[in-house]
DNA sequence: TGATATACTGTGACCGCTCACATCTCCCAG
DNA sequence: CTGGGAGATGTGAGCGGTCACAGTATATCA
């Protein structure tokens, strides 16, 4: 079942297979009697163009390249689905590399060469240095940067995490509490850094001190809140509310509060970042910071779509703002309904 | 920057382009001077091959397709993840199209016919007709259906859907449970009615009544598991025990169950099916039917290379057995035993 | 009536690579 | 010393399109 190639549907139209080649791209300058001519003979043979000789021919591959570190995670997925959308629009694919952590740059470095793909988008973390980072945005390649954590010249779609970890804190003051313990992302993503920034401004804002024994390292993903709660538990004084970094170590978190017999909220308050979908469907629905993930995938997929049809040829600097999402794993800290802002009067109920 | 032909490489390595072509493919009959003269070549020019020139020629993409309905149900994403694993191992990549569910066939044919992509993954469910699969399928193409679930003559991989729903049920039955409660598939779905077979063949080998009111229909997400439980609830002997047909629903259910104040598994039993990431680490952890999922993405991926490669022509058919994963959402009825229960932890606690 | 614009169609070269085959060296057996 | 085979390299054609340009009709106008 060989397929069809120009010059055969042009044998059988009787035409040249410049003329087929025009029919197919609806260029104006054809005869409608020779175009429907054309087009009859593209159906009995079922012909298709060849995208890579068109690619070739065009010196484009109308693919993106989308590169994160991996699917399986909610966080990225929600990204990718809404690139997905934007390309599918476009008429345009994705070529989506899981790189893992190890060797992205290497894989990105190829992709960008092969031709294989028109642009990229990279979905950070990126297990690279700032000056690679740097080297990489400075390419002519189409590239944008999502969740871009630090500061180079490239395109990028950020949100403005210190503020948004302002907030969540910010939250958790006004409904009462003074004890806040904050579960971070790891060290090594600047992230992380400025999540806690945002923490630290909230306390001072408010005048509350901060307690380094009230902060511990988290890794972003379930275990990092189970064993982030476990660290608060077994403090003299365990905080009235915790917020972590991150929805799945806010899930991890609830899950080890419950464990140890804890009520969420009415024990003991959480408070997630991002706002993954399974936010709002968790028991309780998880109070959060949301992060327009789907919107973050489908505007770095139009930026770049743009950019290659030579319709755009600003930088994209765009860091959005999250926004608190109040849903029900937040609540007053125990017994401060009675009096204002006595918060001492823990049960001392013991953990374990 | 353009970038550098094979041509460019030959004239400065003083050879001729065919010799660069060699070296770049390793083809042995290169002397070993001349092979260091053109990587040097190569490397000062920063030459990497265009891969649509090579595609053109050789008639392949390195590009296998993937096509699902939506990446981010992690039910999806964790067979991709799979699949990308795979892939990046065999040194090819992958062209993602969640094609919603609408059009599927077109883009799939679409692609298949493009060129673009030597090979195509297709997750199910697919919005077509058994008789578009079976054609699709009847093509040269390399092709496998993924979670396969009607019988039509194609390269699958499947799990046996009767058999797991048999499994969860008994499980229940042998727990001591004698009104259980299913939340279907989506009807239009073979595999739901796999499942409710598979249930009632357990009833029925366990001397059950098949209870029509205890059947209800769900969607697969988790709206589906809140609208059944409550369903459930409103009736005026409610089941003890509910088998949720995928996971996503029965974390539905659970959070519905806890809403009314309900204590799984103290209460009431649920098991879910599929095992997705979150079914570990929820509260309680989900008792629930395994698939394989990331292993069925590899095995996909593997074959298909095989079968693109010539090493494989059989035709793939694949039914893997599911199995089951008792976590703490399932117990004994209450007041069954006395005893027997002292594997779950009785922290359960009603809210509101 | 011929010049010229206009609508349409065809030809050659090329995109960057691979393939099949031709050629050219060199070495060794007869 | 010469023929032949192996090793190494070069050449032409082609993959299936697109582009720029060159044609060829027909219509329009002076």
């Amino acid at each position: 079942m060989r397929r069809a190639t120009i010059r055969e549907v042009a044998r059988r139209a009787g035409v040249s297979y410049q003329t087929v080649s025009r029919v197919i791209n609806n260029h104006p300058m054809v005869a409608a009697s020779t175009r429907a001519l054309v087009r009859e003979a593209i159906a009995e043979l079922n012909y298709h163009p060849n995208a890579q000789a068109v690619g070739l021919s065009r010196n484009r591959a109308d693919i993106i390249g989308v590169i994160t570190h991996s699917i399986a995670s909610p966080f990225f997925a929600q990204i990718v689905d809404g690139t997905a959308q934007a390309l599918q629009a476009q008429g345009r694919f994705m070529l989506l590399g899981c790189a893992g952590m190890t060797s992205q740059l290497e894989t990105i470095d190829s992709l960008q060469r092969s031709r294989r793909i028109d642009g990229m988008i990279i979905l950070l973390p990126l297990s690279t240095s700032v000056e690679a980072a740097q080297r990489l945005a400075a390419s002519q390649f189409p590239l944008v940067l999502v969740d871009l954590q630090y500061d180079i010249d490239a395109n990028y779609i950020a949100i403005d995490n210190r503020h948004g970890a302002y907030n969540a804190t910010e939250h958790l003051i006004e409904l009462g509490h003074r004890q806040i313990g904050l579960i971070s992302g790891p060290l090594n993503q600047p992230v992380a850094h400025l999540r806690i920034a945002g923490y630290q401004d909230a306390l001072r804002k408010y005048g509350l001190p901060y307690d380094p024994t009230l902060v511990v390292n988290g890794d972003f993903a379930h275990s990092g809140g189970e064993a982030g709660a476990a660290h608060f538990l077994s403090l003299d004084d365990p905080p009235t509310a915790i917020f972590a970094c991150n929805d799945q170590m806010a899930f991890g978190t609830v899950r080890t509060l419950r464990r140890h017999g804890l009520r969420v909220p009415d024990d003991i308050s959480v408070i997630g970042f991002d706002d993954i979908a399974e936010a709002s469907v968790s028991y309780p629905p998880l109070t959060t910071i949301r992060q327009p993930l789907f919107e973050m995938g489908r505007l770095a997929a139009e930026y770049i779509c743009h950019v290659i049809d030579g319709v755009e040829s600003e930088r994209l600097r765009l860091t959005l703002t999250p926004e608190l999402v109040v849903r029900n794993s937040t609540a007053p800290p125990r017994g401060l309904s009675s009096a204002a802002d006595s918060l001492v009067d823990k049960t001392g109920q013991s953990v374990l």
